[in-house]
DNA sequence: AGAGTCCTATGACACTGTTACAGAGACAAC
DNA sequence: GTTGTCTCTGTAACAGTGTCATAGGACTCT
């Protein structure tokens, strides 16, 4: 035990028994700090009680599970992307604004995206910036129900390309990535198409477009 | 060991040492079978082993990694997937078909698309459904990085819903729900929109409209 | 019959999440 | 000052996971 020192050492009391009040919120942000630092698969739970400097049931007496844990950190991440200016003259250039946020904040902090999506709470990661999003929605002049299927639609077309964008071409054999796939493909294509089918995209360019082609739809000029 | 019979049980000759030739695809049709019958976690290897009245290493000889075996199962239900008959008058009507007939086969099958997701190979999945939507994209008349890029948007656009459709709300605490999370929230949003965001959304309809967006931004009338 | 190749089972290793249990330390009450 | 009691922590383990080293059985060829 007692390896490379702990992340945050909030007591200078030498470690022995209790500890005074605030864990629960270290123990969280200790696990933002590695999954950021080493990748969402390095966010286990002895990893994690090792790098506090901690037995592993420490963290089981404070946190519940580890999907909590995770929760926990995909809320913590939410409320430090909370802030935002959108700015824009028209109010469809301020949702795509808006929407165009997510999109890079999604991308700058990739890994606590990804840990985000494989957990299934991509919506909790992004909810703060969301209602940014429908707020700029209304004072474009949808509510309601058309507000609502907006966000969803705008949200969906964001998540689309960070799948694209996030997914880990070198897991996949080489015979299976898209590469190879389309090069082995007897479609009847054409060979300019085929080969601009194998090179890699512009994701990020592409999801602007998309992105405008969405909110150009859903909001009224 | 020899529980319930196994499922595909290829040979009458009783389990005894050498099989006879056609292993690895059985192996992979049996994992398909175990996917789609209990979900994606359901895919272990001592579970397929068991499946199919074998050993662990058994399965090791013939597949090397369980990557593999996942790259594997996807790509045969990918073949499963590939007739498609692409009806529709105008050019864009028909790229709106295959593009939704991806949609719906997706959806169709959860479980393995669910496995895809998580291995991120979604586009080993819908490569032939793909090629058709790139086959209409180029009877359509775009080309080249044109058809790429439609193709890119589109699949984007389809993965987006499906992420949006497949995940598992009960999956993360009952505080952090899409529901309760926007209930909570104290943004300056109408109250109209705020129930119409807390409830379910129909997100079929609402991937046909997107799409149906995207399509139209990228096919000229 | 002997050799060689193909396939399989036993058993283990290093991980993972999770928990039962036995305690330490700090505070309150007597 | 001595007891509790509550809060926290470490040791050790359980049940899983993917993966592999090894030994041996079964079949085909010579």
């Amino acid at each position: 035990m007692a390896k490379t020192a702990a992340l945050p050492a909030p007591d200078t009391t030498e470690r022995s028994g209790r500890r005074t009040g605030l864990e629960r919120d270290d123990i969280v942000a200790a696990a933002l700090v590695l999954v950021e630092r080493d990748g969402p698969a390095a966010l286990t739970m002895r990893r994690l009680a090792t790098e506090l400097d901690v037995g592993t049931p420490t963290i089981y007496w404070h946190i519940a599970n580890r999907d909590e844990l995770v929760s926990e950190v995909v809320r913590l991440q939410s409320t430090r992307l909370a802030e935002t200016k959108v700015t824009g003259k028209t109010a469809r250039e301020r949702v795509y604004r808006a929407a165009r946020h997510i999109w890079t904040s999604s991308i700058e902090h990739r890994s606590i995206t990804s840990l985000a999506h494989q957990a299934g709470m991509s919506s909790l990661l992004t909810h703060h910036l969301e209602a940014a999003l429908v707020m700029e929605l209304e004072a474009a002049g949808l509510v309601g129900p058309d507000a609502a299927n907006a966000t969803r639609a705008i949200l969906s077309t964001i998540v689309g390309a960070l799948v694209l964008a996030l997914r880990d071409v070198s897991a996949s054999p080489p015979d299976y990535r898209p590469d190879a796939l389309w090069a082995a493909s007897n479609a009847a294509i054409t060979p300019l198409t085929r080969t601009a089918l194998r090179a890699e995209s512009d994701v990020d360019a592409l999801s602007a477009v998309t992105l405008r082609a969405v909110v150009d739809h859903f909001i009224p000029a």
